[in-house]
DNA sequence: GCCTATATCTTTACGCTGTAAAGATACATT
DNA sequence: AATGTATCTTTACAGCGTAAAGATATAGGC
């Protein structure tokens, strides 16, 4: 009757999809090492050789986050075959179904930025962004990058307010069942014109 | 020789501004309620006479940021003499000189969002973004809405991708000597185009 | 002016946290 | 089979939030 072995085999993978579990139910202030330790079944000490630290564990946390994120992205990229590449969809859809997940994903004050698979998952992730609409370019002119980053600040800044509730109110005084969705497409479409214009202006 | 009189006097106002002295000194995880304390030389549960948690003080905090966000966000409108409103570089400028408060500022998680002052301080702030460019409307339309969130949302998100260092690559291919504003310029310029079209497309 | 009530601050205490160090156990290699 | 190494537990300690009780200054009624 060994109930609970010595070696768990694969204590890493079940730490991470502990600290996952406490994210998602407790949120981010109730991840602590203790905790994804109890959630796994082991000492409280045992998280420590696998990840160093606290910071260690939500950067790997992060990371996996990153993978899936990438995964997704892909996925709705493969999938566009309507005119207008919908990632921006794909962008919130991720975060309202991972919120706590994705806000941490963006908090390098609580990561270490100087991990190797932390640092490679994210720029695999978000180069699916960038390479959306160009090649990447070794000099790009300011109005490249500007047309580039003005995609992702939008669908990020509105991902953010929306999952920080900042767009409740909003859609409070919204037409009767506007979804996040439906308020998305609206932000997109104001903001979209110009991609119909060459990328030199009118 | 009374050194340190036992009542303070302006204990609230000191431990605010010794929170966000450590804040910006040593960043949020550092900002604890005996940190507060210590920096305001008082014992360390003095604190909690006056905020009760440690959420409290965050929330009283980021009440003060907020004012101060607003009061400059209409500074830079009362100055827009220029063709177009630069409150967005003032929401950029605020975020660069405050970084962590500006992240604290829109972290839900750790406020008291039922704070009638940190409400009213946001909503005071936040309104300045939505009269922009139209009254306050009862019925808007899912248009109308679209248009005023795209600000926001493009600066807000760009805003945050800065802070969090996700722009620091993006400035490292720009041209020589392009700065977060140069960007944000181009940014903006990138996505303004629609602003001169009628409302409902080309 | 004095006396009491109240507000403000300190002291003490407890359980939780991260983290380090040392001990125990399983595995792996020879 | 023996030994070394990786994995996990136990023990320990300081810092944290927070509650409760004690100390001190202010305020108001007389």
């Amino acid at each position: 009757m060994k109930t609970t072995p010595y070696h768990h085999g694969a204590l890493k993978e079940a730490l991470i999809a502990a600290a996952e579990a406490i994210l998602r139910r407790d949120g981010l202030n109730a991840l602590t090492l203790r905790a994804a330790a109890r959630e796994a079944g082991v000492s409280h000490a045992a998280p420590s050789h696998h990840f160093g630290d606290l910071t260690g564990l939500l950067t790997e946390l992060a990371a996996s986050g990153f993978q899936r994120f990438g995964d997704q992205l892909r996925t709705a990229r493969a999938a566009a075959d309507s005119k207008r590449w919908d990632g921006a969809r794909a962008y919130m859809a991720f975060a309202q179904e991972n919120p706590a997940l994705f806000q941490l994903m963006f908090r390098s004050d609580r990561l270490d930025g100087s991990n190797p698979i932390f640092r490679e998952a994210r720029v695999k992730a978000l180069s699916v962004l960038a390479d959306v609409h160009q090649a990447p370019v070794m000099q790009p002119s300011l109005e490249q990058l500007g047309a580039m980053l003005s995609g992702w600040s939008l669908i990020h800044g509105y991902t953010l307010l929306l999952l920080d509730g900042r767009l409740t109110p909003v859609l409070g005084i919204a037409p009767e069942g506007t979804t996040p969705e439906n308020l998305l497409e609206a932000v997109l479409s104001a903001a979209d014109k110009r991609r119909i214009a060459p990328p030199d202006g009118a």
